[in-house]
DNA sequence: CGACGTGTTGAGTGTGATCAACATCTGTGG
DNA sequence: CCACAGATGTTGATCACACTCAACACGTCG
């Protein structure tokens, strides 16, 4: 399940960007714009299942999710997997792999998953000319590095209940951010092997635990996806406050 | 227990420091060179114990650590504590804190830690003036990133025995590459507390996991310290190939 | 139709947690 | 100098959370 078509055209100039409207990203300069429209060759639009990065490889592209949900791993020799955390629109892939020559994970696509595509041999022209545009870049990657040191807390020191609220939870703040369910049906497109792979848990406690949070009317299941119903309750039992969400930018 | 006696002057002034000539760094410009040297406006040198950065606090600084051992964690309101990765020599700390405006996390020092002081505020200078520095911040996050997706792999999807040998392997590597002890004993001073609340076990099955690796000649555990004696077996019993070792950039 | 992916539930097992007791060693105050 | 507290490391006994195995229901898709 590779299609990778490449749709060339741009439908979404950086001019007419649907997501920078949206208060969560902060402003923009004419000549930041002007760059970063230049900087994006095209756009991308896979499908659920496609390998959108791989470990190992060498990419000569990054991308920022447009729309969509998709995810980062990495896979041990004899299979095991852990997912290190998710994205969703506004967020940056590959960069890691651009600094340091070689992807250490890779990303998935959880939905159809529409993609900006940048030249990584431009990004130096990118350090050169626009500092703050840099600054985002760092800013972009300190901000993964939060998320994951609250995943490692999670998974390392919270039970399996807690860390199931806190997942959901997480997922859907981060949702809502940026608008990802504002229309039609608000339920994050995963599945239970997905949650297990997060948690580091079994497939079959996961399932267990996630009846738990069912029972208590704090989530609903669907057919591959979840829907939160009582935020409150999955912060609760997670012991966690939130997200402080702060403005952030956007490449 | 925060004996923070600010030593102000420079022991080490950027131009003969001890870290730059490994040849585990990049090389830098003259220019680079005399930016940082203004950029560093001093040494701050704390004890075993001491909390050098607390979560929720606004730094007004940041540091690299010139010498010594410290480690990066987070805790819960009840007091699980999960330690999120270490600093060795060359590591940058406080860069997180410094962009988005507040630490995620705290930092103590493992033992005596040497550390030279930057200012905050002159952070976007640097992006302004020195692209290639501001490239190696970038570099620099990206890298830790790397670390932590490697350390959520290991407490989510490792056994107990993997995820003890998998840390001290990684342990070892890093000081090796930095020739932390280079002089003296080779050890890594650490107490089965500090391997329990990374790994994300009791410090009780902690402390029968590693007699197995002490049983296997592996390891040696010495007093609040450890020491690798075969390298070798870590990585087979973690299947892990290691840090692929790159040069890195040093501020 | 059968194969496959996904979700569900029960039974039995085991890894790792908790509880408890003890051995050292250090530092501190009397 | 000793008594004591606290940090660290060790080991055994018991418990429970989470894993494995197994079977089944349901949908989709070739």
């Amino acid at each position: 399940m590779t299609s990778t078509a490449p749709s060339l055209g741009k439908l979404y100039p950086c001019e007419i960007c649907p997501l920078r409207p949206l208060n969560t990203f902060r402003d923009f300069q004419p000549d930041e714009l002007a760059f970063i429209s230049r900087f994006k060759t095209g756009e991308l639009t896979v499908d659920r299942g496609t390998t959108v990065l791989v470990e190992g490889s060498h990419s000569a592209h990054l991308y920022t999710v447009l729309s969509g949900w998709g995810f980062r791993y990495k896979l041990m020799s004899d299979g095991r997997r852990q997912i290190l955390n998710y994205v969703v629109p506004g967020d940056l892939i590959g960069l890691q792999g651009s600094l340091t020559g070689e992807m250490q994970h890779s990303v998935e696509a959880l939905s159809t998953l529409m993609l900006c595509v940048f030249e990584r041999d431009q990004l130096f022209t990118l350090y050169r000319n626009h500092p703050g545009l840099a600054y985002d870049l760092t800013w972009l990657a300190a901000r993964e590095e939060q998320m994951l040191d609250e995943n490692l807390l999670s998974v390392g020191r919270r039970s399996a209940l807690e860390r199931a609220a806190y997942l959901l939870a997480f997922l859907h703040q981060r949702a809502q951010t940026v608008h990802l369910y504002a229309n039609g049906r608000a339920t994050i497109p995963i599945t239970q092997q997905h949650v297990a792979d997060t948690l580091g848990l079994s497939i079959v406690h996961t399932n267990k635990t996630l009846r738990k949070l069912i029972n208590r009317n704090a989530i609903r299941w669907l057919d591959r996806g979840c829907e939160v119903l009582d935020e409150a309750a999955l912060l609760g039992i997670a012991g966690w406050e939130g997200l402080g969400e702060q403005r952030r930018p956007l490449m």
